[in-house]
DNA sequence: TCAGTTTATGTCATAGTCTGACATTTAGCA
DNA sequence: TGCTAAATGTCAGACTATGACATAAACTGA
């Protein structure tokens, strides 16, 4: 394992039996327009994903060295953090990427939608998103291993709650401004931060359980929480159910 | 810095100047009656955690490193982590001891007590403790330090979110069965982890900045943030307001 | 097609975290 | 005083992460 060099400087890398196999593993180009340079980080990058995934679900995630991850993709463990900051990173990226997702369709739901409503719609879009963009990996969805990783690995888990609790601002800030409340103001909507710190956190909670019915379970879970909350929202809130 | 080892292999460890002095930092016995063994073992540990938090705040989280710390007690890098599990630990060791302190006070208020009331008079026993307990350095309460150290480091609000996370569970627990909730049933206080999971991250969140004020002012924090769930509550749980 | 430039990777060295195994010291006690 | 167990020291090593520099590959323009 490893490399080994001769006198000559003559490098000679001894490639895992798997290595070669790997790289392509999510073939060819998605745009054939792109320069081939950037094709060929896309690739690398996904082939470091897809890597990475199966063997946290093989091996677990503190289990599984990066240099394993390197290996199977056939690439040198420092390019590893070149396309991410560390571990966690590979782990949550599809996480940090339907997150951006979510606050974009956020900000995208017409003015006349109730906050909470709003909030409700984005998140059915991006759950379909979600479910489309994902493929099965042993008859699952990948992004439902993906949840199921995280919520079984500590370290894992405390990074995505760390995150929903930073992106809890930012979906905040986007709500505030289509309600036009004063950023400095006491009116901010907590309780805002509230529901989506909240019912994101239970959402994910119970995602791993209720995530096989696929987006209308979640999105009847959502509802659940959200229904409790409705009544006090409502009251504060212009008032509409959705 | 660290050790020098000359041919023969003899190791001179070069230790910081204030090594020897740090040791007795926390000087006499607390409990006389308690064995010497034990006594050394409480000392040892509280000296390695008053280094630490002196060290983070001087240099920050990341950059001091786990031999700094026990260079300036005077122990081996090894002992460290006989006593914390890792550098995390060492930093979340009050709100550890914090949050249990505030599941024990939960589950010691009378049954008579709403549950919104029983946590917010839990949470405010919590606060005279945490502000009995602590002693005051460079002229700001030790856990008021903590709180910005742990808010503004990345790695220490992840872990302290998955914690209140966690937590949330056990206090959510203690509330079920108060209310005598069958624990697997649908009427299970979804409502309460709301509360005791948003309200305790907002809090954290706002901790650093309305800490100053001290339990008053965290009173009223947590009583802005109660008072607009309160309704939601009073609906389905008996209603009282203490 | 060639030379020059930029970008991606490889390679090497190193700091820092954390663990296992075993040796040594210390407290508590017969 | 000597035995026992607990605490600590010592040593080796795996793993994560970063900086510095070298090399290879992809682009650019003439």
């Amino acid at each position: 394992m490893g490399s080994v060099e001769d006198r000559f400087g003559v490098t000679t890398v001894l490639r895992a039996p798997s290595a070669v196999a790997a790289r392509p593993r999510l073939g060819g180009a998605s745009w054939p327009d792109e320069p081939r340079r950037g094709r060929k980080k896309r690739q690398t990058r996904d082939a470091l994903i897809d890597a990475a995934l199966d063997l946290f679900e093989a091996k677990g995630y503190e289990h599984t060295a990066v240099r394993e991850i390197t290996d199977a993709v056939d690439v040198a463990e420092r390019t590893f953090f070149r396309y991410f900051a560390n571990k966690e990173d590979i782990a949550l990226f599809f996480v940090r990427r339907e997150m951006d997702q979510f606050v974009d369709a956020l900000g995208a739901r017409p003015a006349r939608e109730t906050p909470l409503t709003a909030v409700r719609n984005a998140f059915r879009q991006t759950l379909e998103q979600i479910q489309a963009d994902s493929y099965l990996r042993n008859g699952e969805p990948r992004y439902l291993a993906v949840i199921k990783l995280i919520d079984s690995t500590p370290a894992l888990l405390a990074a995505s709650l760390r995150f929903i609790y930073d992106n809890g601002d930012k979906g905040v800030d986007v709500l505030a401004e289509r309600e036009n409340v004063d950023p400095g103001s006491d009116k901010r909507p907590w309780l805002l931060i509230a529901i989506y710190g909240a019912v994101m956190a239970l959402v994910h909670r119970d995602w791993r359980t209720h995530g096989q019915g696929g987006a209308e379970a979640m999105l009847a879970l959502f509802d659940a929480y959200a229904d409790q909350l409705a009544p006090t929202i409502a009251g504060r809130w212009r008032p509409s159910v959705g």
